[in-house]
DNA sequence: ACAGTGACAACAT
DNA sequence: TATGTTGCCACTG
């Protein structure tokens, strides 16, 4: 399979610890690609389609949240909020209106050299 | 090749 | 605070 910026994406993603948050915009903004939040969303919406494939089905997704804190996706009325359940497994607070205090839960982010590694090894294709 | 699509984000009302 | 608008970007058919 072709490596690529999504790959990128699901690399950082997995080196957020547990009872953590970041967001699609500062996961965008370490790749070098501060525009590309839209993308990183895209990119996690696309592991829904790999769930059968092993590689994808540990990749912490609920952790990335909106630049407000705020859990983006919409689960349908009356019924409970997936990614807000998941965090709150793992001791994240998560208010009723899906909020989670990034002041508390946000990740500090990945080194240069971490981010040297993820690159090194999933180069984006020019 | 190109227009359409979204789990974004910043800004303007 | 709450919507609405606009710019963005990687990927897809």
């Amino acid at each position: 399979m072709t490596i690529n910026f999504y790959e990128q994406v699901y690399a950082v993603v997995r080196r957020i610890p547990r009872g953590k948050v970041t967001s699609y915009g500062r996961i965008a903004a370490m790749l070098g690609r501060p525009q590309a939040a839209r993308a990183v969303g895209y990119a996690l919406n696309a592991l829904r389609d790999k769930q059968d494939d092993p590689a994808y089905q540990n990749i912490p997704w609920q952790r990335v949240v909106n630049s407000q804190g705020r859990i983006s996706i919409v689960s349908p009325d009356n019924s409970p909020n997936r990614q807000a359940q998941l965090l709150r497994e793992e001791g994240v607070e998560v208010s009723e209106h899906l909020k989670i205090d990034l002041d508390v839960y946000l990740w500090e982010g990945l080194h240069l050299l971490e981010i040297d590694d993820i690159q090194s090894g999933s180069r984006l294709v020019d």
